[in-house]
DNA sequence: ACAACCTACAACCATATGGTTGTAGGTTGT
DNA sequence: ACAACCTACAACCATATGGTTGTAGGTTGT
């Protein structure tokens, strides 16, 4: 945390958008299989291939995928590091709730009297 | 699988589409931290009670968080099993990685010759 | 009874999104 | 040299999205 929050923000908000579509979904499955060119994955859909090639770009500008270029063609390859760092997030929002577990806890073991444990922070 | 495999992607687009915004992520860290009233959250934010009313919708929507009333109030609740299905998807993700990398190894033993290991699948 | 409060939703608006076709330019193989 | 191929991007279009204000109806407390 440097001192650009509000980039990771951004960058958590490409990533989930990116994931946020089955075609985009299905090419970073394929990526991180192994390398394909933009025509390669093109072939598989029922779309253009500017359809394909603009996923691929959002799927790119997420950091999602990389690509390098080897002659005429394009190879997208998926970036496992990105995927896990979205994992982490969901992990941090996890812990959120962890947190509410324990405070819920601590509260039953301070008041023992408390019959059903109605949870109503505020 | 019993059979809506589509549905299935349906759900994945709505939970990382819900998750693409930078509100409704703290939206749901408030709630996985606790039960809050829609109003409550939406003093929290620089935006009018109705657009924080429809987040909360879009949450809900995607099975990220559940509402129950109380009177005049919906109490709104993250719900971390939810959060931990779109842990999975992504989890499956990395395994698709793994076994990228499981086929490159498998290639290198059974050609020790190479040597540069260029991965290249088509 | 009634004012204050909370929620839900309709109607509307500007912009983003996912798709299309068309054009241009670099690469490859014969 | 040149046809075939691959990529990139512009221009366009219908629809989705994130925001707004306004209205209506149930709940609460005095």
């Amino acid at each position: 945390m440097t001192h650009g929050d509000h980039q990771d923000e951004d960058r958590a908000d490409a990533m989930f958008h990116a994931l946020a579509d089955r075609t985009r979904r299905d090419i970073l499955r394929r990526v991180l299989a192994g390398e394909h060119s933009v025509s390669a994955l093109a072939a598989s859909y029922d779309m253009s291939f500017a359809a394909v090639q603009k996923h691929v770009a959002v799927l790119e500008r997420a950091g999602l995928i990389t690509k390098r270029r080897t002659g005429r063609e394009a190879l997208a390859s998926g970036d496992v590091e990105a995927v896990r760092s979205v994992g982490s997030m969901l992990t941090e929002l996890e812990a959120v709730w962890r947190g509410r577990i324990a405070r819920i806890d601590d509260l039953i073991a301070q008041d023992p009297a408390s019959s059903h444990p109605t949870e109503r922070t505020e």
